[in-house]
DNA sequence: ATGATACCATTTGCATGCGAATGATTTTCC
DNA sequence: GGAAAATCATTCGCATGCAAATGGTATCAT
């Protein structure tokens, strides 16, 4: 005979055997940031996520001091620093200090980095579209939903 | 006068301005990804998220070969080798040369890693909440399901 | 048995990502 | 005006994460 479960849990009890890492949250959100990332890799090779993501974000806003950039694009100020100095090698972002606060690092794309923007955001919708390959439209669309309210 | 929208697009057209890199799936995984390690630091000081992953998952299977724990928790060969050293270092993990095959390297949770994962199981079970908790718990199932297919 | 092939682990190089400390500048507040 | 606090950028140290190359070992096919 095997123990009766109890019909109730008055209580929320822990069930010591029942946790799987592998079933978590944090497991499956860095999983699918891998696949996210191959795909990436597989469209375009000379930049990285975060490269693509802090110049498509300085198409957007123009101007903007570094760690403003890296405020908007979630990039802490070490990390910034690292990505736009690679972006600043390739010649697609180019750097200024402010005239009236000298702290301030201000950059603006290139010439070279507009055309980069222009010829890579269509590749980007492509990366996007099959990284949710597996969902339809709207259980990507829910998916976006639920992640941007826990990111 | 503006120009009239066409009332109907019979192809589908490129949207100029339309791309939003802080609205793709990527960036907002990322995002996601950042605030749960920000959680999770915040219960859990001593180890990192992957750390704690490959401890979790040797407790699981008991004895098993560096690469194969590696493949169980989705890092290759090069990843799970640091994450081992530390946890070597740690004194949670025990490495033993395989006898019958010499290129295996096995491993065995030591009783103090027993013990950590003990410990820092029902932690990481409120991690998983506390990320999750934006979201009702319908929600959150939806999310890790659709998440799981993506990953 | 032996040569080709596959597998296991290690190493190197590069790119995030964060915490903490530092230095320079600006703002605030009295 | 001038000290204290805030802001901006840089640097260091550490921990993933992946590609590519290497060396040792095992397996497979002939």
């Amino acid at each position: 005979m095997s123990p009766a479960k109890p019909r109730l849990a008055l209580v929320t009890e822990h069930d010591p055997g029942n946790y799987r890492v592998d079933r978590q949250v944090g497991f499956v959100l860095r999983k699918a940031n891998q696949r996210h990332v191959a795909i990436f890799a597989s469209h375009i090779t000379d930049l990285t996520p975060p490269q693509f993501a802090a110049l498509s974000k300085l198409a957007d806003v123009g101007e903007i001091s570094q760690n403003q950039l890296g405020a908007l694009v979630a990039m802490d100020a070490a990390t910034i620093k690292g990505v736009i100095d690679r972006l600043k090698a390739r010649g697609l972002v180019d750097v200024a200090r402010h005239a009236a606060d000298k702290r301030r690092l201000m950059l603006r794309l290139t010439e070279a980095g507009r055309d980069a923007v222009a010829r890579l955001t269509p590749l980007a919708e492509r990366i996007t579209a099959e990284t949710l390959a597996p969902l339809s439209q709207r259980e990507a669309a829910t998916l976006l939903k639920l992640l941007t309210r826990i990111a």
